[in-house]
DNA sequence: ATACAAATGCAACATTATTGTATTTAGAAA
DNA sequence: TTTCTAAATACAATAATGTTGCATTTGTAT
């Protein structure tokens, strides 16, 4: 499920990273609060309409930087942005998580349960991070496909 | 190492998928066999740069439907073309290999060797391919980082 | 209430990718 | 070899995505 927050905590949230609380800013933490998939940048722009495009870029920007969201690519090459979970710190992701993209719906799911075993990699390299994606069908729509009825 | 071929083995290929043999298709065959890591799209563009844009696109678009290389999205969204190891059939990739980017030069190399553990998604996920990236410093560049001398 | 840094909005531009069409070319057929 | 045709390339135009600089507006500390 979505993480449900107020406009309260998300102007507290502002607050504690030593960003204004602006009325752009304040939309977008609401509208990705409210989902429980990344969204894309075209999706965020058109949701986004009347904020500047570049005001825009630069919100998601300043966003990443200070560990409220992270940016995400999916199949596609195009990008996502999600909500990040609790222990993301400033310049210092934690996003080792497992990133669905759905064939069907296209939406990316950020899967932070799930624990990324460990792999070894050839001698030589020395991996600093690790991000893992899978592609198919999400939940709602491998049920559609194999319903009975629909 | 790059997998090492020489013309006539380019012609081969072309004609094994039923694609002319043009000029701009063996240089781009050609450079993307000789070396051991993905290209950027802008390299792509840069080194071919007598060979008109579009055209490069489209040769990149069939030879990627023709599972000849993949696509592969570095850390920055950036599209990185590579020679696809043997198994790979028309429009149904192999690619379930390790991508590492080196951050420091930025290389993108395909680790097809190592086998990716299997995962188990929460219910309701089904997923059909998986992709593994992995960032941190390739041999060479920890060489570089870690040497006494220079 | 004021002042100033920060944020937004706007204009211009850069890069990456796509579509349509005329021209050229590889390879098959005469 | 020459001719023919579908395929491939080149060129022009446009779309989508992302960046930079600067004037204006706004949040907030004083």
């Amino acid at each position: 499920m979505a993480q449900v927050k107020n406009n309260y905590q998300f102007e507290d949230m502002l607050q504690k990273h030593n960003l204004k609380k602006t009325a752009p800013r304040l939309r977008v933490l609401s509208m990705m609060y409210s989902k429980n998939t990344a969204t894309s940048q075209p999706d965020l722009e058109s949701v986004m309409n009347d904020i500047d495009r570049v005001t825009l870029y630069r919100i998601l920007n300043v966003f990443e930087e200070k560990g409220i969201i992270h940016k995400v690519f999916d199949l596609n090459g195009t990008a996502n942005y999600a909500v990040c979970h609790s222990d993301c710190q400033e310049n210092h992701h934690h996003d080792e998580h497992l990133h669905f993209n759905c064939t069907a719906c296209k939406n990316v799911y950020c899967l932070n349960e799930l624990n990324i075993p460990k792999l070894t990699l050839p001698a030589g390299f020395e991996p600093q991070a690790f991000t893992i994606y899978a592609s198919g069908l999400c939940p709602k729509c491998s049920k559609k496909g194999t319903a009975k009825t629909n």
